[in-house]
DNA sequence: GCGTCCCATCGACCGATGTCAATGCGGCGG
DNA sequence: CCGCCGCATTGACATCGGTCGATGGGACGC
């Protein structure tokens, strides 16, 4: 679906600098919503630490302590986010990072890290 | 109370790199949550537009269009999370960002900016 | 074709959360 | 001292969101 992907990667509007229209306030708001839970997190995480090749359910049901559903409908969460996206291959669904989310919701919360 | 500004200022296990514990995951998701509603978004944004003198509250309840009560429950969710400050001044409340928080949350989604 | 494996979807439960009206409370002006 | 003003707290309500067991459905091996 990627409802937002391309939103938030062409999203400049900072957090700080001026007043957010609610637009803009809801499009980022639904990034955060997407991180606001500790399995998400670490879900997130365990992503990120399985390299370029992407990670299946089978090895994120493990670590997290949760039901293979539960796993599921977090994953949902974050590819309808527009944070990782999903590849089915074979009989398996491989996860993967999309860099630049990350990347835009960074600098919205800090656009300029040099000051 | 800043239940988590210290914590959340010395965080430094990012995002991405290695898995976080759980206990870090936990820390980061409490952060996002308090940046997951809409609301709480535009109200960043409007203390970060008011100035290094903060905004009261009755500068709040206008732009978000939402009533007294409902403002003051955000405002605390903010400061419990450690994104905001409070400071009584006469019979007013001045409310100011807390810098160190964003920019922390900011590296834990994109440690590496330059790359 | 049949059984198995991996994963998504569904339905249900229940605690968490956003919202408001009503109220409480300290500060300040008259 | 009394009343207004700015803000927080409370109580109630509806909705959202995380979790699970059960089920469905495609892919692969035999």
């Amino acid at each position: 679906m990627d409802l937002l992907g391309a939103d938030v990667a062409g999203c400049c509007s900072p957090l700080t600098g001026e007043v957010l229209s609610d637009a803009a306030a809801e499009q980022l708001s639904r990034v955060f919503k997407a991180l606001a839970d500790p399995t998400r997190v670490k879900l997130v995480s365990l992503i990120a630490a399985a390299g370029p090749d992407g990670a299946c359910v089978c090895d994120l049901v493990g670590p997290v302590r949760l039901s293979q559903p539960t796993v599921s409908h977090h994953m949902r969460q974050l590819v309808e986010a527009g944070l990782i996206t999903r590849e089915q291959r074979g009989k398996w669904a491989y996860y993967r990072l999309v860099e630049g989310a990350f990347a835009s919701a960074s600098r919205a919360l800090n656009p300029d890290p040099a000051t």
